[in-house]
DNA sequence: TGAAATTTTGCCGCTTTTTGCATTTTAATC
DNA sequence: GATTAAAATGCAAAAAGCGGCAAAATTTCA
């Protein structure tokens, strides 16, 4: 990887999380943690990000007074996010819906992670587009404006063609009894099709969704593979799921 | 290998991968470092990439990268957007391209049209997902990091599945002589089943990139029905234009 | 066509940049 | 205040860049 491409990526990463950690970088990229300061060094003088102990932050939280703590907080999506992103492995072809979850775990993909990505996003599109080594492929019909992706006969056409190892699919609803519901019809056609296609289905929500139930049903707890919530996974909410045979996370 | 070929070679790399590694193309091409050296301090030159230490990077990947980065001749390209946009009427069905004149065009979209508007651009489709009233349809296919289009045969053949009414395409070069010309093969592809497909053809151009040309042939002056720069129409360097039956505004 | 002029290319020695490692210094945490 | 992690420092190896030069290739032009 080139300096430049390097220091680019890690600008990248900081207006994203508003954070970056020393470590993590030098990991990701694969370099020495010397080599991590002296960018975030040179960054700094540029004013591309506030160098902090163990890490950067970006100018947007100039005025935190204790940034060590702001750096180890995180929230729910953002937790999901990196935890759905470690499965994804180099090579994988992977099938995602869209949805605020799902953004999230584009944003946490490492940067020396060289998968291929199918997508009806236009949000989740825009994220893999920024990362330097993933391929995107785009699934077109005509863009719902409420929910940023394609829908219709033809997307849904598309996906048949793909057989993805791993789907992501952020959701609305998760029941024991009923299963995985959503509220909007033609997402629902969408996510149908994109369970269907795929050899793993991920399902990926936060924890109040769990035990909740919306008026459109999409698939039965058999069809998922994988829950990821924020959640630790002996947390009790989750164990029924652990029992239906899910691989909660 | 010629130097004009190698060079246009490394151009495409750089477009195609968004970065080139000297030592990679050195022995690719089977030239010394030393050529591949100044092939892209040459190159850097004309703006067509950009070097480091190492290798080159795409400008659309400094783009991302770097947004504080000023878009080159913005004013200009407001004007020609400006212009572009009145041509649009209720209704229509509407083929645009990628480029930072479309987008220009997008955002001058007035709040009451309504048409539909259908790309492969991401950049223009997230333009197009704002406005209120516009019909959205996106063109599917693999994702091209560099000129954020998507590019390939099912990109072309979904194309051809419909007849708009008009078509918007920026242009990178033109010449009385020589047409319409352009850069990226895969792009040119792209273009030229937009332009076959619909029923009137539009240019958009700032005015510095009239009488030049680039490698690749998009189309003869007989194809475009409409060139739209940011000078008045009444500019001698759009007559000979007029008189090959182009209108120009 | 053929010779001269020009451009292009590869090589050489040398400088600069980049990177990782070892060591010391500084800062954070409990 | 002890322990631990990160930062700074110095250093050396490897890689890349640079300017000059001469051979090779290409173009120009008589």
């Amino acid at each position: 990887m080139l300096k430049r491409e390097r220091q680019a990526y890690i600008v990248h990463q900081v207006n994203l999380h508003n954070k970056v950690l020393s470590n993590t970088l030098s990991s990701e990229i694969d370099v020495s943690e010397d080599t991590i300061r002296r960018d975030l060094q040179e960054l700094d003088e540029k004013g591309k990000l506030i160098k902090v102990h163990g890490g950067a932050l970006s100018h947007a939280f100039h005025d935190i007074t204790y940034p060590s703590k702001k750096i180890y907080s995180q929230d729910s999506k953002k937790i999901i996010g990196e935890k759905a992103a470690r499965l994804i492995k180099d090579g994988m072809f992977v099938l995602t819906g869209g949805g605020t979850t799902i953004i999230e775990m584009a944003r946490s993909l490492p940067a020396n992670l060289s998968a291929t990505l199918i997508s009806g996003s236009i949000p989740a599109v825009v994220e893999y587009m920024h990362h330097p080594m993933i391929e995107v492929i785009v699934i077109g019909d005509k863009l719902s404006k409420n929910s940023k992706i394609t829908l219709g006969t033809h997307a849904i056409a598309k996906i048949n063609t793909f057989k993805p190892d791993l789907c992501f699919l952020g959701i609305n609803a998760i029941d024991l009894k009923y299963g995985v519901t959503d509220s909007d019809w033609d997402v629902v056609q969408i996510k149908q099709a994109m369970i269907e296609a795929s050899q793993k289905v991920i399902c990926l929500t936060i924890s109040e969704k769990i035990n909740t139930i919306q008026p459109v049903k999409v698939c039965n707890l058999n069809k998922i593979d994988i829950l990821i919530t924020e959640l630790p996974k002996e947390h009790p909410l989750l164990q029924p799921y652990a029992e239906a045979g899910i691989t909660v996370m």
